[in-house]
DNA sequence: TTTTTTTTTGAAAGCCTTTTCATATATGCT
DNA sequence: AGCATATATGAAAAGGCTTTCAAAAAAAAA
């Protein structure tokens, strides 16, 4: 049997296709009497709108575009979470868009633009800061509410939420700092991440502070190789205390320090960020700063749905706490 | 500027609607010339087909719907990776759904057909088969195919990709036997979950084939609770060896083992299942059984695509190979 | 050439809603 | 009762595209 249509809901209620649209969408508008009598044609024939017609004639598609660069990162998954919590509450649903290094940045944006996205999630993290703005740009040009979620963009007035990546890091280096630490590493990506980047400002901060030697080891993104990495490190290196920009990094950085016969913390203090369940799995447990990303996810999402409303936001630049989650591997 | 639409082109370009459409949607129909005026014009408006009125007219949108229960899942995160990489080479968008236990599924699934979407992946596993069933049933009155993804379907003949869970549980029991264990645990979920059911019944087999007791520890999935229960395990269990339906579940337990003076494999072996990045940061590294998890994905959509296509697909029921890869946790 | 066949194009209907505008009905006020 | 106002409804247009059918143009055959 064929999906019943506002039509079909009409003729069998004996109204107009008006009037059965106002008792979906104004149902204030319509007298009690037809609105009983249509809602229950509604639910005997199982009408259900049809999403793409009713898009096409409100301008309104009640999606919003979310855009990754990998949705296998944990953090992706998790903010996911987030973001699609908030958008089943408010009824949006969520169109997945991966947009990697190697995409046509401007193309795959007026892709997007033409899916009719009633605003965006920009999580993608790994695009040149000129490539975002003309995102930003297109997205603007059309009139396409943006939200960047654990992005830092451009030092413009765009609506984002995020933690304070360099305070974050500055924190973290200073209670390695006040253990009385002296050969401080953070342990950082080869690739550029403008996170990635913050962390290590606040990182140098807190160490050049201390008047102490600034020391960054740029390592992969990739665990097995980053064994290889730690294990020559030790070879030559002095250090007795080292924060990873991940948490994958400090437990990898962690195991292969003790093969190589360190005792954590007592020789070595070890801390990661993200407070992973990476962190929660290692032996130690290990030190890790806190960043509430599910949070990040869903107050994107809410802030979102204000903009696509045109509700006038007070703060559009929002940053939430993080904290510092201690555990055996520092003291 | 507004958007150019197909009006504006045809006229730009001195062509009719039909013209235009053509040249998108079949090129060969209309003549070099025409043609090559029209994309030019295309072109120089930057004209991009506005995808819902196109989902309207072809009532087809190239959307999939992509269900799962908790989008944080590693795994599901991972599937979704192999989906994606495929529905963009298709040109499929995706929509994500969530679905949790506690929602009314039946109206969760309207809701997804009035989407309109062209094509199903289930990848929710913490559904009762008899509401799968539902599912798939009011799916099918509509005519939208549906891949299951690393569900067992119930026992019918629904299209569905995965791996041979009771096999994996069976091989990698078998492993530990022939290790000369005699107090092998199964650690599995408290929850129930098919793929666990699958995994245990082969875990049982191999058991009883080699005159064994079967031992099954169930344990929650978080990794708080599991120290816990794990700690409490230790007073009073003989064990020799340990399979973890979960890699996380394994290494926790693997933790609190060596934290109760246990040797890793010597008194104890353990292993897990997915092989993820939670094995390789353990110590010491932990045997794991690989699934192919982003393989699933990317095959489901492969599928996917060719039923909404309507080609008659020989096997729609695929079994993916897996392997267990052997570390130190295990001799 | 003329006729036949094939290719190329356009007009118009259709996809299923929302929304505007006008009309009809009901309500309130004097 | 008579008029003004408020409320309830329907007709029809609009949203931007695809697709069918018929007509026009071009190519092939006679």
């Amino acid at each position: 049997m064929a999906q019943a249509t506002i039509y079909s809901v009409a003729l069998a209620a004996g109204v107009s296709l008006a009037t059965v649209s106002r008792v979906l969408n104004n149902p204030e508008k319509v007298k009690k009497s037809t609105r009983e009598r249509v809602l229950k044609v509604i639910n005997e024939l199982g009408y259900r709108p049809n999403v793409i017609a009713r898009g096409l004639a409100s301008r309104k598609t009640t999606n919003v575009g979310v855009v990754v660069s990998d949705i296998t990162r944990a953090s992706v998954a998790e903010m996911l979470g987030g973001i699609s919590d908030i958008a089943n509450n408010y009824q949006y649903s969520i169109k997945i868009f991966v947009i990697r290094e190697e995409t046509d940045i401007i193309d795959a944006t007026h892709k997007i633009v033409s899916e009719q996205v009633d605003g965006i999630l920009f999580l993608n993290d790994e695009l040149a800061e000129q490539k975002v703005q003309d995102v930003k740009n297109i997205f603007d040009q059309n009139n396409i509410p943006v939200v960047f979620a654990n992005v830092i963009a451009s030092n413009d007035e765009s609506p984002q939420v995020s933690i304070d990546y360099e305070k974050a890091g500055y924190e973290l280096t200073k209670t390695l700092i006040d253990d009385n630490r002296k050969n401080i590493f953070l342990l950082s990506t080869a690739r550029k991440y403008k996170v990635n980047d913050l962390k290590e400002a606040g990182y140098t901060k807190a160490i050049k502070e201390a008047g102490l030697p600034v020391k960054i080891f740029r390592t992969s993104g990739d665990t097995d190789i980053n064994s290889q990495h730690f294990s020559s490190f030790f070879k030559d290196k002095i250090v007795d205390a080292a924060i990873g920009v991940r948490d994958s990094i400090a437990v990898s950085f962690m195991n292969i320090a003790i093969k190589n016969g360190r005792k954590i913390p007592e020789n070595i203090a070890v801390a990661g960020f993200q407070n992973t369940k990476y962190a929660l799995l290692s032996r130690p447990l290990m030190t890790s700063l806190d960043i509430p990303v599910y949070d990040i996810g869903a107050v994107s999402m809410r802030l979102l749905t204000k903009l696509m409303n045109k509700e006038n936001v007070e703060n559009i630049q929002i940053s939430l706490p993080h904290f510092i989650v201690k555990r055996e591997s520092t003291r």
